[in-house]
DNA sequence: GTCTATAAACAGATAGAC
DNA sequence: GTCTATCTGTTTATAGAC
């Protein structure tokens, strides 16, 4: 018995370029502004494709949920899959590797820009779609993180403020995705370049020291 | 010569019910998702009373962030207009003041659920509405926040990081209203009520005051 | 200023040929 | 599995009565 545990879909030219041009469009405009013609023209298909590969334009969005999932989860869970830290140090180190490939990944990696407006729609509008979503990205990342920063700073994994610590320090990240247009016009930045990018990250490592250091002296 | 300097529309029964509807929902389902006959069904009035005062759908969207700059102004110019603090301690006290109200504004108050959604969907997805947002609510703001930090940590107010700092903290508070279906998942909470209100609050100030302890450690 | 009635365009979905 | 052609409902906008 293979993994049919998830249902591996059956792939076929057409199936796929619908899905890459979906998650492109449904990403950068939403789900409602995205027209199925839209999407079948820049996947080079016809409109029938839709209803016949996922039974409408809802199945699509779905389908390009799982997709994400399938797709961006390596590039995370290679950090994820190390041996646990077990000194505050090394633990406060593999927090900052995490935030900072996530700041690279989310803020400026240009393949991943439409993805990343995918999956922050979806927290902003949730459908039934979150919980996959949620299953195959944000749950494992953030169990890491917070089983880190529980080891970095000495405090307990299963608390909630450790949990809501772990999430403030990603939503910082996530903020500067979402509010970028606001951001840039207050930062008096044209876009989100190297340059940027590199502030911002610096400015969440300088986040998490100053609360890792104000963590360890309330409880040393 | 009086105020004539927003062009102040001229206030008629009709077209209030419009924009308090419009503002309703175009916050909660965004704009393409929204349509004309919701719109004038909410409100009580007739659809064909939206191109009569706003020229469209279009003009009503932009109609709806000029009412919300006004709306939403005085509830946080009343802290913004107090004397600039003197000491970095005062400063500290400003600013957990302000963060504190923003907390409550954007993630509590039930009467901002929809308008502050509009804010934050105009920030993810820009249009020639988003300097109207940022002139009338985000620069008083962050303007007031970053002077604050300098006066707190003894930084120039003027420096880039400054301002990267104050938006790190603005941003994380934006994170749980854009995320709050996810981290409601993650936090294992239902909603979140007056006691998740207070735990991200009282996070938002220890982040708060552990990047004033360790600016400080850094110029003392 | 507010309404009715209607126009003109466009949406997603489907039947059936290949 | 992919296409053409078409159906049905809905969209925003407008012309004109009150």
């Amino acid at each position: 018995m293979d993994d049919k545990t998830k249902a591996p879909p059956p792939p076929s030219p057409g199936r796929q370029k619908l899905l890459d041009a979906a998650i492109a469009l449904f990403g950068r405009k939403g789900f409602d502004a995205t027209t199925t013609r839209e999407i079948a023209e820049a996947a080079g298909v016809n409109i029938a494709n839709i209803a016949y590969h996922f039974g409408g334009k809802e199945g699509l969005y779905r389908a390009c949920a799982e997709e994400l999932g399938r797709a961006i989860r390596p590039r995370v869970t290679d950090v994820l899959s190390r041996k646990a830290p077990e000194t505050p140090q090394e633990a406060r180190n593999a927090i900052a590797e995490i935030l900072s490939r996530m700041v690279h990944l989310i803020i400026r990696e240009p393949a991943l820009e439409n993805p990343s407006r995918f999956i922050l729609r979806e927290y902003f509008d949730p459908t039934p779609t979150l919980h996959l979503l949620y299953q195959s990205l944000m749950e494992p990342i953030s169990s890491r993180l917070t089983a880190l920063w529980a080891t970095a700073v000495g405090a307990d994994p299963e608390a909630e403020d450790t949990r809501l610590a772990v999430m403030g320090l990603v939503g910082q990240i996530l903020a500067f995705r979402v509010a970028r247009s606001i951001i840039c016009l207050r930062m008096e930045w044209e876009t989100i370049g190297p340059r940027e990018a590199e502030a911002i990250e610096t400015m969440v490592i300088a986040t998490l020291d100053a609360r890792i250091a104000a963590a360890r002296k309330e409880r040393p």
